[in-house]
DNA sequence: GATGAATGAGCTTTCATTCAT
DNA sequence: AATGAATGAAAGCTCATTCAT
């Protein structure tokens, strides 16, 4: 609270703040990216942020809590990228969630490799429970969505999870790709794999009415 | 299961010694599908196989090793599933990729599930380079097939990483999914995704010749 | 039971405040009686007292000096119950020191732990060096009454802390058992402890004049 | 197996042979006995012992293990002290007892210290629950043995875990003073501790047949 | 009186790996 | 081919304590 008060009055000074508890986070992402969540260890964090190894642990539960902290940050950021308005049609929707996906991996691989490395550990790192979670939890809306089409009628009766791997399972694998292997053919790669998951659900015998 | 048939063989030609080398194999491949393979340490090997410490490096270079033996041995057992003869068409051929990839990583989950595993973690630890160059080799074969059915204009002119995580996305993120999330349209998935596959990759206005 | 008192005496005074160092000393309490004072933290004593960590060395040294505080408490409490009257004959008190001791320590078993726990720390650990010398310094007075018995003829001329050895030894030994082994025997123990401490220091030859 | 072979050749030729084993458990027993269990660190032992820590881990469990193990070869040196023969009338074995532990803990007050340390400790040391079975299990024949005399109406009727309180606890609680509140009286100390403990619990109306 | 962020030395423990036998 | 003692760097984490507010 103390905390806080003195937060806020630096950000109306200056708007610099560094606040130990931002900049153990921001060193933190940054060795995340470079070299993986495995191979940073907290002292590694320690020296990229300044802050004391107390301080860590006095912020966050640990190298997990961590990673917990930047992945709401990170989900956050990209979610906003991929929603289309409420209103929107089941072309649009779809289409955008696609591209949204593509284009915000595109701007940010290191933060795409993050959350698949950090996928894969959350299955045997009790660390890494929460990220799990959290991982998982991410799918809940777009599930419900889908789910008002088909009874609308606009796209084929998925169940849902085969329909969310038909939709983004050609996006995540072209994305988890080395960026070399994706040099071919990445210029129109998002609306080529929008386009794409749009046909492999869309209700056939329908017009397109985007 | 690729173990388990070259131990059945092993035994039906002289009908005994399980072997060192295989008993670590078998022991480690138990502990990594168990526990995954960075929650699994040299100690826990060599307690679960009965070797000594010094014999496991006798045998390999160290996990990393391992790890690279077992994989060899896995994608060995999987592309023999997933593969059609030479001279199919492109549609059973694709269609046969998936389906196999679909119903090996079904009836293997933790194997499955080790791969991934053992591709993320390989993106950061010099351990595991072997078993990057292994993953990443996988799909030079593959990958000629397809532009032969480019040239033939059996199947879009897309590159081949492109049409790689067009027709094998789906699957992979399906598969990928938990058992549980997985149960809604489990029974017809392999089918489903293999005609998803097809039509997303096959050349619009040619007649299914199944 | 000391504790209470007190703060039962409080609340009639003035009927609120359970006060901060008294909510400190009753968490750390329930602490050291639950899990030991070894095994418990400054971090514990917080959560569980609902203060802050400035609060506590507001009112305390450190954990040594709540101990201290604690142990304090404790010894008035005991000793208030095994004292007898002034005037009291020799028998009379030694035995009222015996069953004091036995009673209260039946009665309050994770005190009777927690006093044998700070006394095997106060031998190495600085922080508890208060402890130690109050520990040490509860047996003043007993020993200047015994030496008045002595003079007097009502019991053998023994050192003090050989005498104090016999009369008290066995009821610590006693009481130092756990609870299930000191389960038979256990309805008479006081008394028979009592006897036992009477005999082994009564001058030998006098009537007993309980 | 290659080890003890190794140290038993070494035995035979020189009758020296350190042993990284023997040399941690020397190095852990000074130091527990200069300043305490608690305040050994297993730092404080690989400095001593110039094991390394690996080594330590690789013979013991850690910490509590090695107190285990001192412990073991301790419990074997004292209790050879105090055992009469088997065919010994009740009053020598019981004054051997006593005397016998008396002596030992004079010989060897830094291992009595220890011995009480640990005993408080294990309370509430998950780390040293071994030592605590161990040190609780020490008491069975001792037991059966006072059962017989009691039996043969040598002794009171006494329950046993009263009659050890009875005969031994004097014993405890002087040899748990420190040092200088020992002097007055120490010289006769163990007969006469003996003798309080064979009066306590002989038959009265018998005569003393030693 | 009261707060809680910040400290950093120090702890126990794990681990892949080496090597003499 | 096989053993297992020995290594020591490095890891994650705890903790009593200080101090500006």
């Amino acid at each position: 609270m103390a905390r806080m008060a003195r937060e806020e009055a630096a950000d109306m000074r200056d708007g610099a703040a560094p606040g130990r508890r931002e900049s153990i986070l921001t060193a933190a992402l940054g060795l995340f990216l470079e070299r993986g969540y495995a191979a940073t260890s907290i002292a590694d964090v320690r020296a990229a942020s300044g802050a004391s190894t107390g301080s860590i642990y006095h912020f966050f539960t640990g190298k997990g809590g961590i990673a917990h902290a930047l992945l709401t940050e990170a989900v956050a950021g990209w979610s906003a990228v991929g929603n289309a308005p409420p209103d929107a049609s089941a072309e649009v929707a779809i289409k955008a969630s696609v591209t949204g996906l593509v284009r915000w991996a595109a701007a940010n691989p290191g933060q795409f490799r993050l959350m698949d490395e950090l996928r894969s550990l959350a299955l045997h790192d009790p660390d890494l429970a929460e990220v799990g979670t959290a991982l998982a939890a991410g799918q809940g809306a777009a599930g419900a969505a889908y789910r008002r089409y088909v009874a609308a009628g606009h796209v084929k009766p998925l169940a849902w999870p085969v329909a969310h791997a038909v939709m983004l399972g050609p996006a995540y694998a072209w994305l988890r790709l080395p960026a070399e292997s994706r040099k071919p053919g990445a210029r129109h790669a998002a609306e080529l794999l929008a386009d794409a998951a749009w046909a492999a659900v869309r209700m056939p015998g329908r017009r397109s009415a985007r």
